[in-house]
RNA sequence: UCCUCGGUAGCUCAGUAGGUAGAGCAGGUGGCUGUUAACCACCUUGUCGGCGGUUCGAGUCCGUCCCGGGGAGCCA
């Protein structure tokens, strides 16, 4: 039976015969035999395989073997007498699955830029930090799960397609069958009858079920066409959107707030040979900042609050700060990272600048908003409290220039059993950058599509 | 999309006042060694991002397009 590298490595050598089946990562020889270091993606250390010249294939393939070939390997694992590792395997037979041609292979056994490593997105998992970044991004996606369900949110899958547009969310991709560019407009029948898009958020949908199951949570693509370039901007990605029925801001602020302990907390446990990885040569200090993230409370600031602080900095903001603005990058990330140093809530934002499905507050100004910032990569989650009022609602769709008829069934939500409720959108991706200390988006998804760039 | 820096060997980069290119690593060959970014010796490698222009002559100067880094906007 073949078994996984990380468990050979986890149990104590006895003599005990092994079978694992991985890619080489380098090759060393010695006067009689050579060392083969194997890995087969379970983790992060590789298995340090004996190959001695006595193996029928010693001189026709073992001495071959290079970096990116797979090979099956039978053995017995023992204790090494070096240092470097405490299992290595000592192999009766070595098997040559598939030969990757030294002159082509564009993986060498040295460290690669992450831009090289982008060009080569089918064989970029294969190295060590993105391999890392793949297993701790799948931890994550559990731990995700586990939070949720553990909690008795009921997981929804909403529509990849839709026809609501203007979410307030940005740019929507078309989707058509038409075949040509503009056909779609007349000569062609919409496949759907009308516009359809790739959906920016799972939001408005996930408020129905929230209103029939409760608490409610999605977990799924979506999809931007902004014409974003920046190391924190995907036009596909992945994004989780809870909703809860009976919920007020104060209650989404403690579910996001639980939520992102949780998962740190996770996957600080459960990923430490990949974590520490990113430790030493991607973020230094990462785990003590996750550790304290785990541990301390968030800031909470309002909006005014907010802009009070900002002014009383006195530092010189090349965008002005005054009550109404949208905070700014330099903003946030004075808050963020300079006044407090720990993740920071700010709620109930000015009306104008949030979408019309925000809760009005009681002063008629601001909407019961709350974006969650985080040190280095600003918004990591979005939310806030819904307008559960009708006419509230109505006349805020009435001011933004929404097209009501289209959206007959949101409204219905709040016209038949309406409970006040509240949810947020966390980005998947920003919260593996974060978790990961990253510094590119496009490093934390397996195949990023931004503008000009979809290769495969 | 805007500002800014960059694109030279498979990778990471150097290239002086315009005179048709170099290092380290990788790769190949040989040697040595319970090695672990192994080590030592020798050898190979280039439409200098694309197109156009200035010039006797362009990696080097000018224009334009493409791609990447950093920052900004949009946001998650």
């Amino acid at each position: 039976m073949k078994q996984r590298i990380n468990v050979v490595l986890r149990e104590e050598p006895q003599e005990q015969r092994v079978i694992v089946a991985g890619w080489v990562r380098t090759r060393r020889d010695t006067g009689t035999f050579s060392f083969l270091e194997v890995n087969d993606g379970s983790c992060l250390a590789n298995l340090q395989v004996i190959a001695d010249s006595s193996l029928a294939n010693y001189e026709e393939e073992i001495k071959r073997l290079n970096t990116g070939c797979s090979v099956i390997v039978t053995g017995v694992a023992k204790k090494s007498p070096a240092k470097g590792q405490n299992v290595e395997v000592h192999a009766d037979t070595i098997e040559v699955v598939g030969w990757a041609d030294p002159e082509n292979y564009p993986l060498q056994k040295k460290r690669h830029s992450f831009e090289f490593l982008r060009e080569i997105s089918h064989l970029r998992p294969r190295t060590n930090a993105l391999g890392a970044v793949a297993r701790v991004r799948s931890r994550l996606a559990w731990a995700i799960n586990s939070f949720f369900q553990e909690r008795g949110f009921f997981q929804v899958h909403t529509p990849i397609i839709t026809t609501s547009d203007c979410e307030g969310a940005g740019e929507m991709f078309q989707v058509t069958t038409a075949r040509e560019a503009g056909a779609a407009k007349g000569t062609h029948e919409e496949f759907f009858g009308r516009k359809a898009g790739l959906t920016v958020s799972g939001q408005l949908q996930a408020e129905v079920y929230a209103l029939a199951l409760g608490n409610v949570y999605t977990f799924g693509p979506t999809f931007r066409a902004e014409n974003s370039n920046t190391s924190r901007h995907l036009a596909e990605f992945w994004m989780i959107e809870p909703e809860m029925a009976f919920c007020d801001l104060a209650c989404n602020m403690e579910l996001a707030t639980d939520m992102l302990k949780y998962v740190l907390s996770d996957v600080v446990e459960n990923c430490s040979e990949d974590m520490a990885l990113f430790d030493s040569f991607i973020e230094k200090g990462l785990l003590a900042k996750l550790r304290s993230v785990i541990e301390k409370d968030f800031a909470h600031l309002t909006y005014t609050e907010a802009v009070d602080k900002l002014i009383a900095s006195k530092k010189k903001f090349e965008f002005p700060v005054k009550w109404g603005i949208d905070l700014q990058s330099e903003h946030e990330r004075y808050l963020c990272e300079e006044l407090f140093g720990c993740p920071l809530i700010v709620t109930d934002y000015p009306a104008t600048i949030k979408p019309f499905y925000m809760r009005v507050n009681d002063d008629g100004k601001t909407v019961a908003a709350m974006d969650i910032l985080v040190p280095g990569i600003g918004e990591i989650v979005g939310g806030s409290q819904r307008e559960e009022r009708y006419e509230v609602l109505e006349r805020r769709m009435l001011e933004a220039g929404i097209e009501l008829e289209e959206y007959r069934w949101y409204l219905d939500l709040r016209k038949y059993g309406s409970v006040p409720h509240a949810g947020y959108g966390l980005g998947f991706e920003r919260l593996v950058q974060f978790v990961t200390g990253m510094a590119n988006i496009r490093e934390v998804i397996p195949f990023p599509r931004t503008p000009g760039f979809a290769p495969c």
